[in-house]
DNA sequence: GTGGTCTAGACCACG
DNA sequence: GTGGTCTAGACCACA
């Protein structure tokens, strides 16, 4: 299910939220969908239960899922997610990477192409 | 001639990898010019040489400089530097900032007005 | 009848004791009336029994309701049950809350007109 | 230096969080003091060092301090702490207490006493 | 020395 | 069964 790279400088369970939050974002996983359980994915990726945990938190934090004591944890509708803050911050670190990317000869029809292909990925997500 | 932010959670090798790579990128360090000192540069920066030999040997690795013992460091000439790979990388990166900003309800033509935003400030700086 | 959201990370036993405290302390419940059946309830919201029982035995040690074996549960009069307790717990909290709002810069006049605002939320609830 | 309740329901990283921000609000924990090391402060309260580490990276998360890994955890200045979302959370956090609170017959005049003690014991936190 | 991550395994609350 | 917390102890990166 998920390719983790255990010899990788980006902690693993950094690379679990980066994951789920393609999974979340592209609707592989939909709302209120359930996740994998903390138990069970620890085995399947042969990772110890914490580190799972500290993904699933951290995703919580950032507001992609929420946990239910004693149910399991499951997809924020993107309607719940509070965007308006997480928006701002997006916002900024794009104009930073786009700044990076003309920088290095990237040119705008690129960049336009690779929005299009975003679109593509997500398509449907951007209503609420 | 530096600013380094010694709060933020990016180590200062890797801050100083950063600003010697703009500086090499924007041609204020010219090809095969030398570095300063590592002891001159920790003195003035008040950083442990340790640190700002981390640095260097970081920027050799990645082939903005290059090493001669006995006599320093010198900037590797721009068209030496092999640019492709981190477009690579850099695209990539992109597109899951741009599906997540579209998750997120980011009009396109928000973006696009970002990359407008984003020619301006670079503009100038892009000579080499 | 009750509004339970099984989302939060409120137990639903603990939200089922918040619910019954509201409908005491504005006598919609009176005093003495009996309370629904264990069975039924858990029946109506589709919840389990064990739940239920929780639910009635923290009332009870709460001293909202009291149990007549063999008989069901019964409403604590009003006049019965100890706030000195609950209110001391909620000035302590409200004072922690009003000081980080302060020191989070939220003017003494905002507050005061929250007050105005909660005041007139209450307004025709409080009986009692 | 902290009197925790190893018994409680509340988790020890949480009362820990909740100390140190109060010692912040009060500004015992000026701006960017360090924090006490979380290995130090793990032997002093005999508790282990990753519930420490949640404490803090909770704390972190609330923008109250911020880490710098191989140099320790500092108080954040409040300038520097993002308010405006805090402060909507705040405000609807206080309007539920307040109302309740008139609701079990706490008078406003007790109320606004309150606010004043409040601001006493934060004292120059609102300024910026 | 510092924080950050991770494993191994335990116990609790909840439904 | 689920998630949440905690301990014990290890290793790494950074300064």
């Amino acid at each position: 299910m998920f390719q983790l790279d255990i010899r990788s400088r980006v902690p693993i369970y950094e690379q679990l939220v980066e994951k789920f939050k393609e999974l979340i974002i592209n609707e592989v996983l939909k709302a209120d969908e359930q996740l994998p359980s903390v138990r069970q994915l620890a085995k399947d990726l042969t990772v110890n239960p914490n580190t799972i945990q500290k993904a699933y938190r951290e995703l919580e934090h950032q507001g992609y899922i929420y946990s239910v004591p004693g149910k399991g944890n499951f997809v924020t509708p993107p309607s719940a997610i509070n965007k308006e803050e997480k928006v701002k911050k997006m916002k900024e670190e794009l104009l930073k990477l786009l700044a990076e990317a003309l920088f290095l000869g990237v040119e705008k029809e690129e960049i336009i192409s690779l929005i299009e292909e975003a679109e593509r990925t997500v398509k449907g997500g951007e209503k609420s």
